[in-house]
DNA sequence: GCCAGCGGCGTTTTT
DNA sequence: CGCCGCTGGC
């Protein structure tokens, strides 16, 4: 038996302990919430309770398996828990029971991309490609229909709150709604959207409902905050009958809002479980003082509040957080790499530390100096490697093994053939509507397209992948691999850099290899995309956990020694999206409050005044966020300025910096011991 | 109808 | 700078 109360606090140990009814934890930043939850699993399993039985959903799959991964070290029955997120809870619920809504178990899950493809064509067969007015692009109306499904609400709702310029359309996209479902239902195609539209609609059936809800018999939902209605009434359903549920949010860190994700769900957990018991963590215990007295006025200025303070737990002071500016983005990217391997070389590994930023493109020039010194770097967030051009292009013929009558997937492959184009493609498809099988697809094929056309040679060659793909029992590394011979000279037609693309595919080869089924493989690359690899170098760094580089929304729930949060420039921190929207701005203020809580010791911001990453030059401010006197007087202030760089566009080489940066290497040296000492 | 080449424009966040 | 959409030759 573990003795919990060696490791929780006393709310902690109550909010673990408490069983018997459905608990409501809401607290600040590293209080200790998942810390609950990890303790709650391994208490309820040493209860006797079976794991199977125990049910936690998680912003990703990733959080959930290190929580559960702590908690078997205490007691490996923890690993049998059933643990993920909403969207993959429902995908293997739906898989199991969705005959029983009429949806097909060999559905195909459609990512962003392939959805506003969806969404075009639909628009195509309505006739909305051509009306002279200023229509939405087919990404805008995927936003918009996403959202009114996510709050469950009305079209109408939506634009009035947020696309005021396209309110006489509301007709139009609710048409379009319509028909976009309509064409999935018929393809068996099921978006994000869906999976937890099914779900709930499954749960609405009371004998489903009843089933699910013996079988789950203790529901544990992280980061509550950050769900929306679906999500929240997917859980109401779960947990009604029996009332075990625990929720673990804070209100201050919702930064999903652009998903439909709202803190109502905490406000209303009480009048849902009337019988609720509410615990508030006070104590932190990841951050120094000095960085929580920052998160406090962060906390503070923002508008709708509900009163929380931060008070670490750790009475050393530690380092005050630095706003460091530069002059250009080229001289920020040396100074942090710089900065980056000297607090390495003073004892705080790579791992341990992390530069968070709003959005993926502001960490170009950094990623590029890093790669120049030979720093090792993961990337988390920004343009993910499973909707590059390349690796949607190969997935394509994995996707139609698994699910033959996916059009989408057709087209693509079709349009990769030499003069073959949106017309012909579409053309081909249609005369497959009636195949029943892959073998009839093949034969269509040929009788129809393989001779006298411009393209015909381009079929054959396609024809061969097929009859070989088209026979039972192939493994899975077998069907990539005849996959991956068929596009590899395509690849290097289509791209001109394809060496680089061609490797990223290698990666994807090696991912594949890990898994056993086609159908699990696909789902994971749409439900829990693979992060692309380590940036790696030379030898140097061998062993050592790579340096973390994180949009800040990848970065919730995280914690590293050190953390720099670049671009505290207006516009892009807060986003210059949410500039004329006031609620928006305050989800941008809450964005820079949980990067402000991930340091644990040491936190720098900073910023560049010189935009213009090639495009538009301009004058950049510092974030309005930071323009508050009382945030100012939580902040050393330092601007450093290299040597001249007369041409900006110049690389700086890394001489530039010993040169001037001594002095101040050798006081940040001082520093940095000093925070070791404290 | 396909596709290469040119010019204008604009850079979110995620399952 | 890189992506997207448009144009015009094939
Ligand atoms: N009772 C405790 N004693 C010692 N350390 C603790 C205790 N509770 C939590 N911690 C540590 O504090 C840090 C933050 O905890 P945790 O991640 O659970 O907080 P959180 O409330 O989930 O934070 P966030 O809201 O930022 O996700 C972790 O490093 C954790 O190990």
């Amino acid at each position: 038996m573990v003795d919990l109360k060696s490791h929780l606090n006393s709310s902690q140990y109550q909010a673990v302990t408490t069983t018997d009814k459905p608990v409501l934890v809401i607290a600040g930043a590293g209080s200790g919430k998942t810390r609950v939850i990890e303790y709650r699993t391994l208490h309820l399993v040493q209860q006797g309770i079976n794991p199977q039985s125990i049910l936690l959903l998680t912003f990703t799959r990733k959080a959930a398996a290190a929580m559960l991964s702590r908690a078997a070290a205490h007691d490996p029955k923890c690993e049998q828990i059933d643990g993920g997120t909403f969207h993959s809870f429902a995908f293997k619920i739906l898989k199991r029971y969705g005959k029983t809504i009429g949806l097909e178990n060999n559905f195909t899950i459609l990512d962003s991309a392939d959805s506003n493809e969806l969404i075009g064509s639909v628009m195509g067969k309505l006739g909305y490609l051509d009306l002279k007015k200023r229509f939405p692009k087919k990404e805008t109306l995927k936003g918009i229909i996403s959202k009114s499904i996510n709050k469950q609400t009305a079209i109408k709702n939506i634009l009035e709150r947020e696309y005021p310029q396209f309110e006489e359309f509301n007709q139009e996209i609710t048409n379009l709604r319509q028909a976009y479902t309509k064409a999935k239902l018929e393809a068996s195609y099921v978006d994000y959207d869906d999976l937890l539209v099914y779900l709930k609609i499954l749960l609405e059936n009371p004998e489903m409902r009843q089933r699910l809800a013996s079988q789950y018999q203790h529901i544990m939902v992280d980061e509550y905050q950050d769900t929306n209605k679906l999500q929240g009434d997917i859980a109401y359903y779960l947990a009604e009958s029996h009332g075990n549920i625990m929720a673990v949010g804070d209100d201050a860190q919702s930064i999903y809002g652009f998903r439909g994700a709202t803190h109502q769900n905490i406000m209303e957990f009480p009048v849902r479980f009337p019988n609720c018991q509410v615990i508030k963590l006070e104590e932190n215990y990841r951050s120094t003082q000095l960085i929580l007295d920052l998160g406090n006025v962060v906390l503070d200025s923002m508008k709708d509040k509900y009163e929380k303070k931060l008070a670490a737990a750790n009475k050393q002071s530690g380092l005050k957080p630095e706003i460091v500016t530069f002059k250009n983005p080229y001289d920020e990217a040396t100074w942090l790499a710089q900065t980056i391997k000297m607090m390495r070389d003073n004892g705080i590994d790579l791992g341990k530390q992390a530069v968070l930023f709003r959005s993926a493109f502001i960490s170009i020039p950094l990623q590029s100096e890093l790669s120049k010194l030979g720093i090792p770097f993961q990337v988390y967030g920004g343009v993910k490697f499973y909707e590059t051009a390349h690796v949607k292009d190969l997935v394509a013929y994995l996707k139609i093994v698994q699910n033959f009558t996916d059009e989408l997937s057709w087209i693509r492959i079709l349009k990769l053939i030499e003069n073959i184009g949106p017309k012909t493609a579409e053309k081909i498809v249609a005369s497959l509507q009636n195949c029943i099988n892959l073998n009839q697809v093949i034969q269509t094929l040929d009788d129809e397209f393989g001779s006298d056309f411009s393209y015909s040679q381009g079929i054959k060659r396609l024809l061969k992948l097929l009859s070989k793909l088209d026979s039972d029992g192939l493994a899975l590394g077998d069907i990539f691999n005849f996959c991956f011979d068929y596009y590899k000279p395509l690849l290097k037609k289509h791209f001109d850099d394809w060496h680089l693309r061609l490797s990223d595919l290698e990666t994807l080869q090696d991912i594949a290899a890990s898994y056993e089924s086609l159908d699990s493989f696909l789902s994971d690359l749409a439900l829990e995309p693979p992060e692309r690899g380590v940036a790696q170098v030379d030898g140097t760094y061998d062993e050592e956990k790579p340096l973390t580089l994180s949009t800040i929304h990848s970065a919730k729930g995280l914690e590293w020694d050190s953390v720099f949060l670049i671009g505290m420039i207006e516009g892009v921190l807060p986003s210059r999206f949410a500039l004329n929207f006031a609620d928006q701005i305050e989800e941008e203020h809450r964005l820079f409050y949980v990067a402000v809580t991930r340091a644990k010791r040491q936190l720098y911001l900073t910023m560049h005044h010189e935009g213009g990453q090639g495009g538009l030059y301009q004058f950049n401010r510092v974030s309005r966020f930071l323009e508050d006197r009382r945030i100012l007087e939580k902040l050393e202030q330092n601007m450093v300025e290299l040597s001249k760089p007369k041409n900006k566009r110049v690389k700086l080489v890394s001489d530039d910096f010993e040169e001037i940066d001594t002095k101040d290497k050798k006081t940040l040296f001082e520093k940095i011991n000093e925070s070791w000492r404290m």
